[in-house]
DNA sequence: ATGGGGGCCTGCCGGC
DNA sequence: TGCCGGCAGGCCCCCA
C-alpha cells in the first residue's frame, strides 16, 4: 500500500477539497471493504463539514463537525480520485463509477471525491471523535517516525532483547507506525545495515544513522510526491517519481548504487515479505 | 510477550 | 492465444 510518504501525499491532495468543505452526500457502493462499514455511515455523514483532515501513520482522519472522525486506510491498492474540483466548479460529475469505486463523496463544493480499492483490504470507518485514543486499529501504534518521539536511543530501548530480525520489527507498526516494505528496505540500504540483523544487536552508532535514514528517505519520498508504483496514483492522478529513486526495493540482480560498492542487489524473504539488500555494504550484524 | 505463518482480495506479469 | 503460478505498497488473527 501507499506508506506513511503515499499517504501523506494523499491527504495534501485531499486539503483542497475536503478540508473546511461539506460532504453533501456519502454514497457506498458495497458493504465494506476489509470489515464492514459501520451501520448509517453514510447518514451520518451526509450534511457534515469537514473541520480537520489529518494523518497518522497510514492513516487518513477526517474530524467532522458533529464530533465524529472519518477514518481511511488505503490497504495495498487503495486509491483516491478526485473529480470535479475546479474551486467554481457547481456541477456533479455524473460519471459512471468505475470498476472497484468503493465510497463516493459528493462534496457541496461539486468535487466529487472516489475511493477505488481493488483488493479491498483498505477501510473505511467512522468513530467518535472522543474515542480516538480506544479505537482498536489506532491505539497500538508506535511513535510517527517523522515526529520528535522517534530517535536512537528510544529506538534502542524499544528493541533492546528482541530477538527479530530489524526488518521485521521496522514493519511492526507498534513500534514505529508508517513505515513498510519499500521504505524499510531503503532505510537499511541507507544505513548499511543487513535486514536480518537481529534487532538487539543493532549497535548504538547503526541506530544512529537508521533513524536518521528513515528520516531521510521519508522526508524525499513526501517532497517528491509519494512513490506511485503500477496502481497507485496520487489524489489529482498523476504518477509520483521517487519510485525512481529507489536504490534497492525491486532491483534484485542489479548494481548496489553506492559509491564504490561493486555488490549486486539480492532479494530475501522474511516473514514473508520481499526484502531487498546489498550483500556487500550492508554488514550483517 | 514475541515471532512466524496464513488469510484476506484482485490484477499483472512471465513462462509454458 | 490461454492458463497457471508467483508476486504485489498491509494488517489482523491464530498458533507456538
Amino acid at each position: 500500500m501507499p506508506e506513511l510518504p503515499e499517504v501523506e501525499t494523499i491527504r495534501r491532495g485531499l486539503l483542497p477539497v475536503m478540508a473546511g468543505h461539506v460532504i453533501t452526500r456519502l454514497t457506498l457502493r458495497r458493504a465494506g471493504l476489509r470489515w464492514p462499514f459501520p451501520s448509517g455511515m453514510a447518514d451520518a455523514v451526509s450534511g457534515a463539514r469537514v473541520t480537520l483532515l489529518r494523518r497518522r501513520a497510514k492513516y487518513i482522519l477526517a474530524d467532522l463537525d458533529r464530533g465524529t472522525t472519518l477514518l481511511f486506510h488505503m490497504g495495498m491498492s487503495g486509491r483516491i480520485l478526485i473529480d470535479g474540483a475546479a474551486p467554481d466548479a457547481r456541477h456533479h460529475t455524473n460519471t459512471t463509477p468505475a470498476k472497484h469505486d468503493h465510497a463516493i463523496f459528493d462534496m457541496e463544493s461539486g468535487a466529487r471525491i472516489t475511493f477505488n480499492d481493488a483488493r479491498r483490504f483498505g477501510m473505511l470507518d467512522l468513530f467518535e471523535t472522543a474515542t480516538e485514543s480506544n479505537q482498536p486499529l489506532l491505539a497500538s501504534l508506535g511513535p510517527e517516525p517523522l515526529g520528535n518521539d522517534l530517535n536512537a536511543d528510544w529506538l534502542l530501548a524499544r528493541l533492546s532483547g528482541r530477538r527479530s530480525p530489524i526488518k521485521t520489527a521496522l514493519l511492526d507498526q507498534r513500534i514505529i507506525a508508517g513505515l513498510g516494505n519499500i521504505y524499510v528496505s531503503e532505510a537499511l540500504w541507507r544505513a548499511e545495515i543487513h535486514p536480518e540483523t537481529l534487532s538487539g544487536n543493532i549497535q548504538p552508532t547503526q541506530m544512529e544513522r537508521l533513524v536518521l535514514h528513515i528520516r531521510g528517505v521519508l522526508d524525499e519520498a513526501i517532497a517528491a510526491g509519494g512513490s506511485s508504483l503500477k496502481d497507485y496514483r496520487q489524489t489529482d492522478g498523476e504518477l509520483g517519481y521517487f519510485q525512481h529513486a529507489f536504490a534497492v526495493y525491486d532491483r534484485p540482480n542489479q548494481p548496489c548504487l553506492r559509491n564504490g560498492c561493486t555488490g549486486e542487489i539480492e532479494r530475501l524473504v522474511q516473514a514473508g515479505r520481499s526484502s531487498f539488500f546489498c550483500p556487500n555494504c550492508q554488514a550483517r550484524g
